[in-house]
DNA sequence: TACTGATTTCAATCAGTATTGAAAGTATTG
DNA sequence: CAATACTTTCAATACTGATTGAAATCAGTA
């Protein structure tokens, strides 16, 4: 497989995957390319590497930075923003991590502790009950691990955790 | 909260978290009615309690059975089919692990080798590869870990993997 | 076999997101 | 300050995936 083939093959998956993930494709493909390039661009290069319009590039850009997996990067004497991907993979899937948790856990960790005020009264509302308590159990554990999973780092990960779950 | 505004909250909360999810709307509130239901339902009760056609209840109870989260009751001397929630929290859990493992983690694995094939040739290869083999670190990481915990048992998760976590 | 009630399929439609592109905004330069 | 180079916004549009409902299919029953 050559480079280009590669690098195709690789941003346009990184997309289709990013859909499948609740991330938008372009925002996935911008991603993908800054990542692999080996060194920063602008706005230019990458809506005509990509074949979108300005604005899409824009904000998507803007969503990149939000989620700390893009920086802006000021070139002196010159007046265009170029972008860099933050390389290191650990803290890619930290970011990722936390804002997936955010919009995925955090919510559903909210609505459960407001429902868990329901009186068990009748069989009904201890059945209701029951199942949001175990759901309780496992969301907020999971919200733990999550929380501790990121702030470990990127060693702690690969070596002690790995070993421990195998 | 009354038990009824507790259900609405409920199934509503689901559907939308379903959505952030990559898992549609209807699919997932079906599934929260069908966890807090004392007794199993069949299609027509779904159907007027979620106000939703029969071919959506139809098609996302078939994918709710196919993801091994809702089982088929058939009662004796009846001519339809009902439905009943799988209730163990940490067998739902791991279904939902599995199906979107399957969906997000290993395609991307599946892409990331392929594409490893590409020569180191030039600075650019040279940084494609080096992406290329930090994300396959992580994924193959991520993927065992996954296994692990989905074929571990409850006690387990709660227990031991979540002291050694924190 | 014909009838009935239940389930499944699928083309048409709908709704929610993503994308575009033109217009407005901002900052730098001479 | 006016021109230029670039960035941001946002209403209109296009896409994608979800939903409907009518028709087809299936399975018991008489």
């Amino acid at each position: 497989m050559t480079l280009e083939e590669g690098k195709q093959r690789f941003i346009q998956s990184w997309g289709t995957l990013g859909s499948n993930w609740g991330i938008n494709r372009t925002m996935a493909q911008i991603h993908a390319l800054l990542l692999i390039a080996p060194q920063s661009m602008c706005a230019e290069d990458i809506r005509t590497e990509l074949n979108i319009s300005m604005g899409n590039a824009n904000m998507n850009l803007r969503a990149l930075i939000d989620w700390g997996l893009v920086y802006k990067e000021l070139k002196p004497g010159e007046r265009k923003e170029y972008f860099v991907a933050e390389k290191d993979m650990w803290v890619v899937i930290r970011q990722i991590i936390t804002h997936r948790k955010k919009k995925e856990l955090e919510p559903m960790i909210r609505v459960l502790d407001e429902v868990a005020g329901v009186q068990e009264v009748c069989t009904e509302s201890e059945e209701f009950c029951k199942v949001v308590r175990d759901l309780q159990l496992f969301s907020n554990k999971a919200d733990s691990a999550l929380d501790t999973l990121v702030r470990s780092d990127s060693n702690w990960f690969v070596g002690t955790f790995m070993k421990m779950i195998k």
